[in-house]
DNA sequence: ATAAATATTTAGGCTAATCTAAAAAATATA
DNA sequence: TATATTTTTTAGATTAGCCTAAATATTTAT
């Protein structure tokens, strides 16, 4: 039985996707009104008619979590927005900073085949521009690369950057100004007990960031 | 006062263009809901709030016609339609009778940026794979192209294909089984008058083709 | 010019997605 | 454990875009 999902939905099973992380319990009614702008009551109703179409399991005040379905549809919907984000960094020169408006727009675009072959001309790559692994046509993510939080090696530890956990443009302007891109190789030369944060040797030039920079710095250890 | 405009409302003005053509009286409720597959009364309702937002003048009973707002917008989203055929075609390697579907979906996508990145990346072409025109940046139709129906051919003339009036799927299918593709050169060898048909050579084959069909071919004449 | 046919608008409803405010359930606290 | 706080759900409205059916205006035909 085919169902047809807009928009709408596309989102709130995106949200929930990514709320779910890799927790067993189910998402609050509240996380997904907070992640998506919206109000508690209206996730309520969202999650009855996502219920009724078998995409989410939902009980009452308990908070719900994805069917297979469900979750199939979320990882389709980030496989489109991270291809397209691939599509406007390396073709249209947008910055990193950029695209997410965009590509929250042409995510939605309806047409398997338009992915897939969006797929081959960016010759398949496996990671969008901010190092989030692009899952394949399968809905399945793999992402083999051995990786921590720059906040958790210590001084003298070397790492390359090859993501970050939060992709809004104001920190990744931030990040501009610092000379960080992905590919950046970094090494720990201090790290200040007092407030976390580090001095940290970029391209030769040694840097001071703040504990929550850190925080949101995927590295490749060394 | 910048207003924002929606999916709906830009297909809607965008009917609305194309039924006026070069016409200079306002277009039909009735023309309208054919064109876009609703009723009449809807086309009601949506005058009345287009009107309001001044992108069309709208008086009862007597049809609409677009201001320049609206024309502006009706052409932007005409643009963002044709680009995007260009590059389903020449990048993706979509057929022309794949695309309109999709171009459907991408040309409400908001970023005059990204439009404009397109272009050049597209290496910034005039007509998309059915020969119609792309309006650049500023609105402005450029078409300096001479051009006539096949139809409007006499026996012995020469036509380079150009365009198709018709852009429908089984169109544009027909004409592949019958080798027309935009570029092909025809010439006239007969007209049947009892019904309008005519045989054309085309690379070198004579080929029977029917009034209908040769209404909806736009050639350069040799 | 009048009647018939056609086109358009109005009136009143429907659905999806949202909201606010109130009610109910779950959780935390004393 | 009883009460207070927080979270979630329900109830009832709202808006956009659409619909049908009825009313009205325009156009065509006699």
């Amino acid at each position: 039985m085919r169902h047809f999902i807009n928009h709408t939905e596309e989102n709130y099973l995106k949200a929930i996707f990514s709320l779910t992380g890799n927790t067993e319990k189910g998402v609050s009614t509240n996380s997904i009104a907070r992640s998506l702008d919206t109000k508690a009551s209206s996730v309520t109703d969202m999650m009855k008619k996502l219920s009724e179409k078998g995409l989410v399991v939902y009980k009452k005040y308990y908070g719900v979590s994805l069917t297979p379905d469900g979750q199939k549809i979320a990882l389709a919907t980030i496989r489109k927005h991270r291809l397209w984000e691939v599509f406007l960094v390396d073709k249209l020169h947008f910055n990193w900073d950029e695209v997410h408006e965009i590509a929250e727009q042409l995510e939605h675009i309806q047409s398997p085949e338009l992915t897939n072959r969006l797929d081959d001309f960016l010759e398949n790559p496996k990671y969008d521009p901010h190092g989030d692994p692009i899952p394949n046509s399968q809905g399945k993510i793999e992402d083999l690369r051995e990786k921590t939080l720059l906040s958790e090696l210590t001084i003298g530890d070397t790492g390359t950057l090859v993501g970050v956990s939060d992709s809004s443009s104001i920190f990744l302007q931030h990040l501009e100004r610092s000379d960080l891109k992905l590919g950046t190789v970094i090494e720990i030369r201090n790290v200040f007990e007092f407030d976390r944060s580090l001095n940290i040797l970029v391209n030769g030039d040694e840097k001071h960031i703040s504990q929550r920079v850190a925080d949101n710095l995927i590295v490749k250890p060394q």
